[in-house]
DNA sequence: ACACCGAGTTAACCCAGGTTAATGCCGGGC
DNA sequence: GCCCGGCATTAACCTGGGTTAACTCGGTGT
């Protein structure tokens, strides 16, 4: 038996010190799923007993209101991690949506499967730990950002975080992203062009 | 030797599942500091060496942008960590402050005391992903909040969540935490007001 | 070629919140 | 007693974003 995802296994390794051993198991408990654009990972009521890391594509994690606004948390793209997070955490069905904005393939565990690893070596804790903590930070970002910069300028700041997204994603997606409708984004690109 | 903070030694063995004997070297490796009204746990700049509980009082976490504008990200009481928590993961300095909004008392501990902890005994490594997990719950469920939430429905919310916090946090405060000046808050108190 | 649909743009109108400034209301210090 | 400084309120005015709707510009499918 070989590693089938060699610069996954880097990854974590330099994350969290899983070793080649641990990831062999851990690959032979994962499953691969391919999605076509528009596929849910994970669609909202969903237990939340799965997550996974993208092999190939883009996927949007988002929510919808009660009236209907759709709200998108995040993008993930090649060797970043899905799955219905928080709620996995709280052990509740998954309340986001995450759906495939291009054809897909992924890479997932049942939860109760990593449980599994986890019994069996720390490292597994250790990525765990990690994990957790790198979504904090994240996210405490992004609360700073709502906090005090206006859209325009949150929008700046988007870009230069996923320029490497540039392109790939429509624009309806980043106005759900930065929390304002797709008609005031393309305003304040109108009024940018303008000032330039 | 015998237990100082039973309080808090339950709530982490609930937690973590932290053992009597621990938590006495936990303890022992503790310090407490008491500081007036106005007085800083952590100011900008600090090195993010520390964190603590809060044993008394009431502290605001809270940046100032270059605007000089005050954003709150945080009120902590009796039981709740307090410190520059996101800075500490990423080993920079504080961008945070963390004021006390009334006379208190923290046990805290230097980050170095901590990890001597950690190689000791597995449970603290397991606290400290609970703490990143339980944050990042938080952080999520505040994300949200932007996204799809008025001022007035975050207002609500926050009262919700704090309830026990009324009557200690002054107006200006709630404002900074809801990412809205003093003057629109009080104008949305008193539309309320009137409705009812 | 045609009709159609989805995505982005633009305009008109409304409202929430920012800004500035004046006013009122304590509570503390002298 | 008086004054003063911090905090909340109110008003006037401005601006940014929501809403609705019309229009354009590619695709795509038939």
């Amino acid at each position: 038996m070989s590693v089938k995802h060699p610069k996954l296994f880097e990854q974590l390794k330099a994350l969290a010190g899983v070793t080649a051993a641990e990831w062999l198991k851990a690959e032979a408990l994962a499953q691969e799923q391919a999605l076509k654009k528009k596929d849910c990972f994970v669609r909202p009521g969903d237990p939340s007993d799965r997550f996974g890391v993208v092999l190939q594509g883009l996927f949007r994690a988002f929510r919808v209101s009660e009236s209907g606004g759709e709200s998108v948390k995040a993008f993930r793209s090649e060797g970043e991690m899905i799955g219905p997070y928080a709620e996995l955490l709280q052990g509740i069905p998954s309340l986001t949506a995450i759906e495939a904005l291009e054809p897909s393939r992924v890479l997932f565990w049942k939860s109760r499967d990593f449980q599994r690893l986890e019994q069996g070596h720390a490292c597994w804790s250790m990525l765990a730990r990690r994990v957790a903590e790198q979504h904090y930070i994240l996210k405490e970002r992004r609360e700073q950002e709502f906090l005090d910069l206006s859209a325009e300028e949150r929008l700046l700041r988007f870009w230069q975080e996923y320029r490497r997204l540039e392109k790939r994603l429509p624009q309806r997606e980043v106005a759900a992203y930065l929390g304002i409708t797709e008609v005031a984004l393309s305003r304040i690109m109108s009024r940018r062009r303008k000032r330039a």
